[in-house]
DNA sequence: CTTATCTCCGTAGTTGACTACGGAGTCAAG
DNA sequence: CTTGACTCCGTAGTCAACTACGGAGATAAG
């Protein structure tokens, strides 16, 4: 389960790999989320497993609440260039991506407890699921 | 910062402590995400901060990547009945809170890095941000 | 009592993120 | 050299989550 470092796949196996429908890739494509790699003249395009770790890496982002477009801006940072910008973007991604892990933590806690206690008391009725999650939260991330 | 504990108000004062458009919370209550208190007779309904807490829990929730629907089965787990289901359901939840708190805690790292490393050196082209992103990471979630 | 600002409610439109379709070209196996 | 599977590409459809609209009734301020 791991022998797959194929330097170059058609954008079926690529789409297999990343576990994405192959449209999809196009979307990406289309949005510039990712590059298409030039066509060798009458033929078909040949994909390495850089584009596949940015497939996963897009996946998996979106899974945790990103928009394609503030992935867009991620991904942004990936090559070394325009540091200056890349550095305050990626200053204000970092607030943002602490902001949801301190968020996930308060629901992880109370989600534990919950599990915990659960059949043990009774008398709990409203649970501390919604409570505890009232307060700082600045607005913030759209 | 913290004087409206006023336990009534309309879905206009709800929708704008909230943050949350009128219409949303209406869609909701079709939903079944939220309850419609009864309307007093030719009147006009009223909502109390209970309401508003468990609006800015699935505000919060949407913005960590749960679907409405998972937020409708994290929102079953607050009233303490059917404790049994309640508590497998909260295991499962539990685990992926766990995984989105682990993806971002990644994310984080590397972005902190990122933000440390980046005009300081120049010959890493390729960022590490995706990189980071291959190892396990065993699909589930939907 | 009038008027402005809601609320109510059903229906319809929009947006972001896919997902499908179809016809023409390409490639690999037999 | 045919056949089946796949790629290419543009366009169109779907789905979740909103967001808007419009007309009738309610309420609060002046």
């Amino acid at each position: 389960m791991s022998g797959s470092k194929s330097t170059s796949m058609t954008i079926g196996s690529l789409a297999k790999a990343a576990e994405i429908n192959v449209e999809t890739i196009r979307y990406y494509q289309r949005l510039g989320l990712m590059t298409e790699p030039k066509k060798p003249l009458g033929g078909i395009r040949r994909y390495d497993d850089v584009a596949l770790a940015r497939l996963r890496f897009i996946r998996r982002a979106r899974w945790l609440g990103f928009s394609l477009e503030e992935i867009g801006e991620l991904l942004k940072l990936e090559d070394g260039t325009h540091c200056d910008e890349a550095k305050a973007l990626g200053e204000r991604k970092l607030g943002n991506v602490r902001d949801k892990i301190r968020s996930l933590q308060q629901i992880e806690g109370v989600l534990d407890q919950l599990v915990e206690e659960c059949c043990t008391q009774k008398d709990n009725v409203t649970c501390p699921l919604i409570g505890s999650l009232h307060e700082g939260f600045d607005t913030a991330t759209k």
